[in-house]
DNA sequence: AAGTGGTCTAGACCACGCG
DNA sequence: GCGTGGTCTAGACCACTTA
């Protein structure tokens, strides 16, 4: 009995409705005696299923069927490189733009640094075969980041140079639909007004702003994942 | 010595660069050894690690701390009623059509089944505080769901009655960006061509589709998590 | 106060996959 | 072949929460 077996038992109670959602679940102790295991095996089992948002435990309460399961689904953040190497398609990486700018108010109160704060401003359009695959705009905090201020961003895209040099503890990440602008239409080659795909992510080394960026994907891009 | 203090102390190795990307970490045994605690408590530590992406670990070849961390990302799938109240808003949902249809072909190609095949399509609109949230476009395949047939879906919504009707296996879900038509963007409240966030998703109970819906959301809708 | 899940330990065996 | 991670066990103590 391993503990993949006793999460497969558990999953055909569920849905055989066994147990129903709302109901309460025999205990660890009370599992491990029925299906001939130690109670850790239960134990590792329940908590793969609570993590996928199935279960609801808590202790002296015990373990629920989740009266409405919150599907939760992990996806992959999309690494361009990875991504479009993945799908067997060339990567290739342009910078557009480089300037060092003061934060302006808006940004500054999204990553919480003073407006003002010098920030290396990147402009890049990432490529997929030669065809406009996502486009960036990214902004770094020299002052948390100051060997940004040194390096071209020509040859390394920001990302994997951020990855290399630039630690972060924590951050946020969005998903959103947004209309092309002139200019980016012009860059991703698509229509003006086209509906694409953005990603904003900002990330933090403890309370020090590291980077914000958005990226705009291409027309037709889709986050996918299996459930 | 905690499993979350092994994890925490890794964590900071790694950002401290003791241990730089692509290098092979000390083995389970020694890194309890110097810890001084449990092998499975240094185990537990680097799987919860390496199940972020910022490990990479196989059997023989050891332990390395990821190359170019592929960050993953857990979301919650929305589901309406609860995203909705957990705003602060009152939820409500109205059913705007329904009716027994045959498979398109299109359609019998994405979730498998054979072109017309019977399945009940239901529009439906979902609300907070009264304002357009989303607009949903379902097709429940009645071979596999039949009591489906007899349930008005007005009072309670097809996903709410699902969850608790038709148990699913597995599934595929994608989000993406697309423009509103007119219709769309008279039941959400928006311009026609305003850029909307997509979500479609397909389950099936083994071998037999469940349900095929897509839902686009209000204009501004964003998916969010923290990293 | 007591029951339940959360975790640690020490030891063991196994399976995979490099060399 | 053999080193490394993957897992199981039996027992123990702890922490949280609810009755």
């Amino acid at each position: 009995m391993t503990w993949q077996d006793v999460r497969d038992e558990v999953l055909r109670r569920i849905r055989a409705r066994v147990w129903a959602p709302g109901d309460l679940i025999p205990t660890e102790a009370a599992l491990a005696a029925e299906l001939g295991c130690a109670r850790a095996t239960v134990n590792r089992a329940l908590r793969e299923i609570a993590a996928t948002g199935l279960l609801d435990r808590r202790r002296k309460a015990g373990t629920r069927v989740a009266l409405r399961p919150v599907a939760k689904a992990v996806f992959d953040i999309p690494v361009m490189r990875e991504e479009v190497e993945a799908s067997g398609r060339a990567y290739a990486h342009r910078r557009l733009s480089r300037a060092v700018r003061r934060a302006p108010a808006a940004m500054a109160r999204a990553i919480g640094t003073h407006a003002g704060a010098e920030m290396l401003r990147l402009g890049a359009l990432h490529l997929a075969d030669g065809a406009p695959y996502a486009l960036e705009d990214r902004w770094i905090a020299l002052g948390t980041v100051p060997e940004a201020r040194d390096e071209p961003f020509e040859a390394v895209s920001a990302n994997e140079w951020l990855l290399r040099h630039a630690p972060y503890t924590h951050g946020e990440i969005a998903f959103g639909a947004v209309a092309a602008d002139a200019g980016t239409a012009r860059s991703l080659d698509c229509a003006e007004g086209a509906p694409l795909m953005s990603l904003d992510r900002v990330t933090w080394n403890g309370a020090r702003p590291v980077t914000q960026v958005r990226i705009l994907f291409h027309a037709g891009y889709a986050l996918r994942t299996a459930l």
